[in-house]
DNA sequence: CCGGATCCGGGGCGATACTG
DNA sequence: CAGTATCGCCCCGGATCCGG
């Protein structure tokens, strides 16, 4: 999330490579803590609503305000739809739009590649720690 | 990335729920700045080596120091290998592991989504900000 | 019930300077 | 040429309080 308010901050030099990587932008996005979780959960009540009470229930260990943030940043990307019953209490209700859908497509991907592979990745992770280790006792 | 070290952090009651989601964990990977970029680059050189200088050259913006670490972290992991020729000045030099090279695959995926759909995430951005703005003004 | 406001800590990331 | 150490900024994300 390092790139992530628009205007603010001009790049110093005039030219952001970065407009030319829209990867990037994408990985600011789904890169921040909740944000794939909150897709993939709303992608499974899909194509119906989720309240938001039952959104935190769904996403173990997230907080009401960066649920909250989260949510809103997926409404202001066109991902997310939100919708309030202006009852009182007010129930607010959230559900993927057609482009959140196609992401969730593009996630899923990610998902089996990370489900595949990151056992050889933390595998990698222990041999390497383990020469490391080895390697300050001799 | 907020649970990177592996060690270190023991969760503050017993079960840690990102174990089980091994997407979160590879979001915290290719969500760093430069790593995704390291990936396309290694990988339009597959099954080439690329030196470190060269690296650098072709990921523009990268300092010296978060290049060193980004690769440090690919090698970590297993997605790329680091050879060292022992000649003075030292060269090294970086491929994509195979692991590293399926990685660039579900990348691509994700670029591809990226590409087709980052100008409507901007659109709604936009449009969001108008409404902000409108309904400030009245 | 929903979520905004504020305070605060941690860590990614950059600039600079130094080593071999 | 390649890499590390130090410093500092910035911002994500958690806790808490408050408002509608």
């Amino acid at each position: 999330m390092t790139t992530r308010s628009a205007h603010a901050k001009t790049p110093v030099r005039g030219d952001l490579f970065d407009s030319q990587c829209p990867t990037r932008q994408l990985l600011d996005r789904i890169g921040t803590k909740w944000t794939s979780m909150a897709v993939k959960v709303l992608a499974q009540a899909a194509p119906g609503e989720l309240r938001f009470a039952e959104l935190r229930r769904r996403i173990p260990g997230v907080s009401q305000k960066m649920l909250s943030v989260t949510l809103h940043s997926l409404v202001r990307d066109g991902l997310v739809v939100r919708r309030v019953e202006p009852t009182v209490p007010p129930r607010v209700h959230y559900r993927l739009t057609e482009l959140g859908s196609s992401l969730e497509l593009a996630l899923a991907g990610l998902r089996t590649w990370a489900e595949d592979h990151m056992a050889e990745i933390d595998h990698a992770n222990t041999i390497h720690d383990e020469r490391d280790a080895s390697s300050a006792t001799g």
